[in-house]
DNA sequence: AGCGTTGATGAAACCGATTACATCATCGCG
DNA sequence: CGCGATGATGTAATCGGTTTCATCAACGCT
């Protein structure tokens, strides 16, 4: 018995059953419209010949590839890895694969150069875009397969988004910090030109007002970059401030901690001295020392939200829709009334 | 000037060009073997046109895919995206897409039903498998794909294999600690099947016996599953045991986070009281308190080998190697001597 | 001048499936 | 019995490139 040099194709199956090619590939879309005796032919001689299906000879001819593309800023980074979990899971459940493109390393050089070739049919049925700050022309060339915003958003770029409800996130945390009675609160705030950033900084200053607290100036806020230690770096900044802040509300929890270890280090107790607070709920938020309170938005969720309205859009929704996520505060023992003295 | 309802083909630029396809196709794989004058006109032409190639149509002629699939228990979890980034970075340098499979949903199927089509040449053009927990059939079968294993690994599957040295790792830890003069320390294991796990407790054994330490009971480890979680579920245990262990090795960060978490709710001071450390060095463990000692692995490091060594077997090198990385000590501030009353 | 070599290019086969269309047998019905 | 409808299947076109092979001109060499 000698091994075959090549995997079997359909002629060979179509051969040992004793039917044509269209008839086997008639079998296995269709089993329905086949008699019962070829049926039953066609499946011995797959098994028999240990076919397997090429697919992208059924991609060419079919006009589709089969995989959904996501662009995501940074894969190591959780936040974006559990968006990708929720969009994995809604694409397995309809046959298409996952192709991940992480758009940090893509810095060096022009986008389009290195973008421009994955954004086109022959390489993804559709696009999920993560990435806030690439160019939105890049998805408007012809040949762009159908694209979703989840999470961050280009500005000027008319494709459905699904997003948590950073504004609303932003007040809650307001609320929350007004609620215990602080007035001095520091904006650790994400990177600039960002959508989650300024969204959560409007909904913050929203609550703010909503407090009867005036608007801060540009010194009550400090700029981070969503990272550990931007958080830490802010510490000797924090410090020096007078009067000091009694409350701090941080962009995202990886800051927030950083923030705290920052804090701890220099003899600050958190939250009897100042009270800080994070956005996301990310895992650790809840085990680290103490608890971080935050805002907590559902990644997987928002991800195969994502996920289902880019498959509706391949199959030819036009609905340029934004879907809107709750989210929701998470109290715990980082915060508290800021002390009698301050 | 009429949109056209479908992008250019080849055809298009050849005819634009006054050339034939076949000429289009050689200036674009191979500009020096056509004339000088040519392969500007089809250059414009190809400019004029707009048109871009289509992948699905060269991959069928060439007999490849262009994407390598990466086999991920929990794209989810840090450790694995960290991984993951690393395999992004060699791939891109050589025009190779990612394909991302997440093994944990698959479980209430069989794993051949929902991972066979996806091994399989028309799928990807190579494999790499960070799943320890799969079947090693799945991956010999007719059509599978070149195959490497990274961090996890597959007893009984013949492929390369790159790993951080676990068993130096846990060989380090029992050094550490029993260093510092602590002789009852108890292992928080991984789950049970698994070679992460099975290799730290090898090296930990043989750090404990180098230091003279009389090999463990089946009481002196509990078993968790990586998660932060089944850390903090071990800590109810761990108080109940008696004598008390001075120290705890767990197998991974998350769950040394859990466990420190615990102790602290139960007023256990740590480092003073019990000390404790972890494996891996995620970046949280540096900002937590008390800052975590533990066994630094670099997984960008192990993501980036992995895929080098895939794109060396996917051009035909037979070498079944296994790239063993150094793991490093991480000394912080969760672990120091044992209480002298102890 | 004659002839083999080289370089540039075009025609057509090819990759492996799907699917439009043709064919043929069977069946029901008037 | 004849005829259209229906069902099962085969033939061949098709998807959009790459690549083999053939062709032809230009060139160098004896």
């Amino acid at each position: 018995m000698s091994e075959p040099s090549r995997p079997p194709r359909i002629h060979d199956v179509a051969r040992v059953a004793g039917v044509s090619v269209a008839t086997v590939s008639r079998t296995m879309s269709n089993p329905a419209i086949v008699s019962e005796a070829t049926r039953k032919a066609v499946e011995d001689a797959i098994a028999a010949t240990g076919y397997t299906l090429n697919l992208t000879a059924r991609n060419l001819r079919q006009q589709q590839v089969g995989g959904v593309l996501a662009l995501v800023p940074n894969i190591a980074n959780p936040f974006f890895s559990q968006i990708l979990a929720g969009i994995s899971t809604v694409l397995r459940q309809r046959g298409l694969s996952l192709l991940v493109m992480d758009t940090t390393a893509v810095g060096d050089q022009p986008a389009l150069a290195v973008l421009g070739p994955y954004l086109n049919r022959s390489r993804s049925d559709g696009v999920i875009v993560l990435d806030g700050s690439l160019d939105p022309g890049l998805f408007t060339r012809p040949g762009c397969p159908p694209v979703v915003q989840a999470c961050e958003w280009i500005e000027g770029l008319d494709a459905p988004r699904v997003l948590a409800d950073n504004v609303e996130g932003g007040r809650l945390a307001a609320q929350h910090l007004t609620g215990l009675g602080h007035r001095r609160i520091l904006h650790v705030t994400g990177p600039a030109p960002n959508t989650l950033t300024a969204s959560r900084r409007q909904g913050f200053l929203q609550g703010l007002a909503q407090a009867g607290l005036p608007a801060p100036g540009p010194n009550d806020s400090i700029r981070g970059d969503f990272e550990t230690r931007s958080g830490l770096d802010a510490v000797p900044r924090i410090l020096a401030m007078e009067p000091r802040p009694t409350a701090i509300f941080c962009d995202n929890d990886e800051m927030a901690i950083g923030v705290i270890h920052g804090l701890s280090m220099a003899g600050i107790a958190v939250p009897q001295q100042i009270s800080v607070m994070g956005f996301d709920n990310i895992e650790m938020s809840g085990y680290c020392l103490p608890p971080l309170t935050t805002v907590r938005q559902y990644r997987t969720r928002l991800g195969r939200r994502a996920a289902e309205l880019l498959l509706a859009r391949m199959q030819g929704d036009d609905d340029r829709q934004t879907v809107m996520l709750d989210v929701e505060l998470m109290e715990r023992a980082s915060t508290a009334p800021p002390p009698k003295d301050a």
